[in-house]
DNA sequence: CATATGCTCAATAGATTACTTGATCAAGGC
DNA sequence: GCCTTGATCAAGTAATCTATTGAGCATATG
């Protein structure tokens, strides 16, 4: 009960379990890791892959994943010469959400970084989940998936077309004319589809941006299509 | 658009916007940092509370707070020579919550710990919070808040008793001889409940365990009586 | 078998972090 | 004003973390 003893031993299975969950903030307390979290929360890459992704050297991205795995908070599969990683659990996607939905309320620096960086594109309307639902059921709207190729694959909202960023200027006819778009891409501070909507708007087209991503989506509980989910 | 610009801009937005959110994650980097978290649920505490709660020096324990501070995880008040510590934002729990969500899944050995723990003590039974309402329903158990008394003040489960751990055994007498009590404390890794239970099992009374603390029954948008929440 | 590719590992230097000690500061009581 | 209490600050050492470099390993191909 509660003899010297027994404080003693109740101090070292404190220290035990917040050690052990120390592992999963310590593998998360760096800018690279989150990103690759981020990008991983989108479905599995290879390393090549996530080094181009974050702009490291592969070396650097092969330690950082090595740590992450560490943690098991995620989880790699050889095919080939190539390893794929992934996240070990959907519940990691959890974890960085909460983290982002913090900062978004903590701090201000965060807006201050998005707006510097809209500053150069100006402010585009956004729109939530809900209002994009209505939206679409009003068949007012087109949905616009502006992710790569392989990540619209991989899985995407259901009804969504696919023109990754990079084609949208040359693929610009396939859109009907008159339509307001509504484009999305990985989440919140991706800026795929920031760009997405310069590009639009500069070719005269309205467009608007669905405030959250593929993962904000699917953690939500709401309908994905095609696809096999992320592990 | 993509022109090389445009490209880099893009890159110093995603490390401006990454660092932000890892000024969070590297707050939390620490298992001190995360014990004081997880005790700053429970209401604000000074700084000497804190650091005897933790098993810190008083100024180890103000650095880590202090380093808390800089993240905007906890704010201080002071009054009169003492200075109040609370967490700035209710999402702190929920991102605390989140890692401890994952760390129960991904991580054997924190099960192994506890168990190493209760291996003293022996397996108790515990309920979740729905058990719980259905059996004060029926009105077959008595429920006992047994953590410190300021905490109890400071807001507890609707209906529940205080007696602290520490004058369990000497207060046996105001608690029914043939009700089952159900225990709870602080959360899923405080030993107060564990404790409480073994002190009333070598009384010969019957007692079971509430999975989660009050942290966990607030954030589950439960009901709390008196108190005055955590700022 | 030799070679190329994709990735991991080991060694290193520079930066950051953790805890201790002793000094200092702020507020209140005498 | 002086002393006490509660907390912060500054300095120092040990430990840990980060990114780079170059070597090494596994798998596939010619």
């Amino acid at each position: 009960m509660s003899h010297d003893g027994a404080t003693l031993t109740a101090r070292a299975f404190k220290d035990a379990v917040y050690e052990q969950f120390a592992r999963i903030t310590k593998a998360l307390a760096s800018p690279v890791r989150l990103e690759l979290v981020d990008v991983l929360a989108q479905g599995e890459r290879t390393v090549d892959a996530l080094a181009r992704e974050v702009g490291q050297s592969l070396a650097n991205t092969s330690q950082h994943l090595r740590s992450l795995k560490e943690a098991r908070l995620v989880e790699a599969r050889r095919d080939g010469t190539f390893v794929h990683y992934r996240l070990a659990d959907p519940q990691v996607i959890e974890v960085w959400r909460a983290v982002r939905a913090l900062g978004e309320r903590q701090l201000a620096e965060i807006e201050r970084t998005v707006a510097a960086y809209l500053g150069d594109a100006g402010g585009f309307e956004s729109v939530t989940a809900d209002d994009l639902q209505r939206r679409l059921a009003d068949g007012e709207v087109v949905l616009l998936d502006v992710r790569p190729d392989a990540e619209y694959r991989a899985g995407h909202l259901p009804g969504a077309r696919s023109i990754p960023v990079g084609e949208l200027a040359e693929r610009l006819a396939e859109l009907p004319p008159d339509a307001t778009v509504v484009a999305y891409c990985r989440g919140p501070y991706c800026v795929m589809s920031y760009d997405a909507l310069a590009i639009l708007r500069d070719h005269g087209r309205r467009g608007v941006r669905l405030a959250e991503g593929l993962p904000d989506w699917r953690a939500a509980g709401r309908p994905v299509q095609g696809g096999h989910g992320l592990g």
